[in-house]
DNA sequence: CGATTTGTTGATCTTACTCAATAATCGTGG
DNA sequence: CCACGATTATTGAGTAAGATCAACAAATCG
């Protein structure tokens, strides 16, 4: 058995390692543990739902690889974007407390994601230490980065924030090994506008001057970054210590 | 022992009650396990700081009576408010991942603390079923509340911000048995303009406004909500579910 | 390939910011 | 207890940053 689902568990050890077990350590065996009840569902389409506002809570979900889109209708049904998730990131967190989700989340490409219950969370973290440890670790971070969000929202100009943002994205890319100066943005001018309380047309018109200025190249979604120096200086205001955890 | 530090235990349920234990169920047994890691601190006066930036990261805090404010420098020496703190409310989770505080706390007047030393909820919480499934919903309320709150500094108006402000704060208020109605702002209106993003001035313009439409009855700190109806329309957008978690 | 959605650019308008002056409150010490 | 200075709050006038409205261009999709 073990040996039949070999590829899988390799394959959401990989998962585990990036979102649930990084950048924590846990024992091989532990990390066996953590796979064997980890679930790797099928893969979401482009703007399939992955669950709704209102719906039961029961697990928490790791981005394999795609993007998603988590969000809010409020009642002039206007949509409000609260944040994107990319490879090795964690959603449903904030839906532990009410047991109902708070917020939807939809796939903004082609998107793999894992699964594992919550129930199967508690009951592993109270037999294994590191990873109860671990998930207040990943549950604090999530704290501390909204933290950081409002701050850019309260304070910055317009500018600040596409230059946050970029940065961010920059930051989660070099992280996961991927390229920090050159990448797609898997949502819409739409949604980065909706996300950092921004018109549309503001967005549009920051990312135009900044490629005028030589600081970025824009062609539709991607983007290189060709000044990460003005835009990191643009940027910061915020994060005291963006290299996040140390371990241990 | 027990008789000599009854008081403490009494009075430090009582914080735990509010805080670390309210609105989830722990049995009379547990909660005396908790409350006999809990201390109560010498009281802060106004101005004096609970923890700075940077320092490291040991305890979790609950406040007791007075109010918090948590703040940031950023590196132009501007502060940056990130959120108030009121009777039977948890400070310290943000650090909990970086192990170094990444925000600096300050009583906004004198203020009652109880103090838990993080090792120790963890410790506990591998015992207790009930406190580690506690603290994971504490984790998630908090960063429920920060996406409300992003969603109210991205998309609000001025208007609309004041009285999202003022409505969180008469629920707080309510759910600790106070006047939903008739409350003191512990902050100064600078402080409110910060965490709202919003300058001095504005905050003062709105509340005069609101005044002078029969919402609200201000008088220096002391607020009167006259018009509750009114403050809950604008202040709506947010929230699906305000009521916070059902038990169990 | 045409239709629909998504993105860009321009012109105008509005909201809240800035600067400045005054008023009220707070805290301290005589 | 009152007077003083210092901080905090209010109000007004002018300005600027970004929103809105509108037209057009480009990309996506069936």
């Amino acid at each position: 058995m073990k040996e039949a689902s070999n590829k899988f568990v390799v394959t959401c050890r990989q998962c585990s390692l990036n979102a649930l077990c990084f950048p924590y350590s846990l024992t091989f065996d532990e990390m066996d543990e953590v796979d064997d009840v980890v679930k790797r569902g099928k893969p979401l389409q482009r703007g399939q739902e992955l669950f709704t506002t209102g719906q039961e809570f029961t697990s928490l979900y790791a981005v394999r690889s795609g993007a998603i889109k988590a969000y809010n209708i409020d009642e002039n049904g206007d949509e409000q974007v609260i944040g994107f998730f990319l490879p090795g990131e964690i959603l449903g967190l904030d839906a532990i407390d009410t047991q109902k989700h708070v917020s939807s989340a939809k796939a903004l490409e082609t998107t793999a994601i894992c699964e594992i219950t919550f129930s199967q969370v508690q009951e592993l973290s109270l037999k294994i230490r590191n990873l109860q440890t671990h998930m207040y670790r990943i549950l604090s971070r999530e704290i501390r980065e909204d933290q950081e969000l409002q701050m850019l929202l309260g304070k910055k100009t317009a500018e600040e924030r596409i230059g946050s943002f970029l940065m961010n994205l920059s930051l989660r890319y070099e992280q996961r090994s991927l390229s920090s100066t050159r990448f797609r943005l898997p949502m819409a001018r739409t949604d980065i506008g909706n996300y950092l309380g921004l018109a549309v047309e503001t967005v549009s018109r920051v990312f135009t001057r900044l490629q005028n200025s030589k600081v970025l190249r824009v062609e539709g979604k991607e983007v290189e970054i060709l000044d990460r120096n003005y835009l990191s200086k643009i940027a910061n205001n915020d994060c005291p210590n963006i290299q996040s955890a140390s371990v241990k």
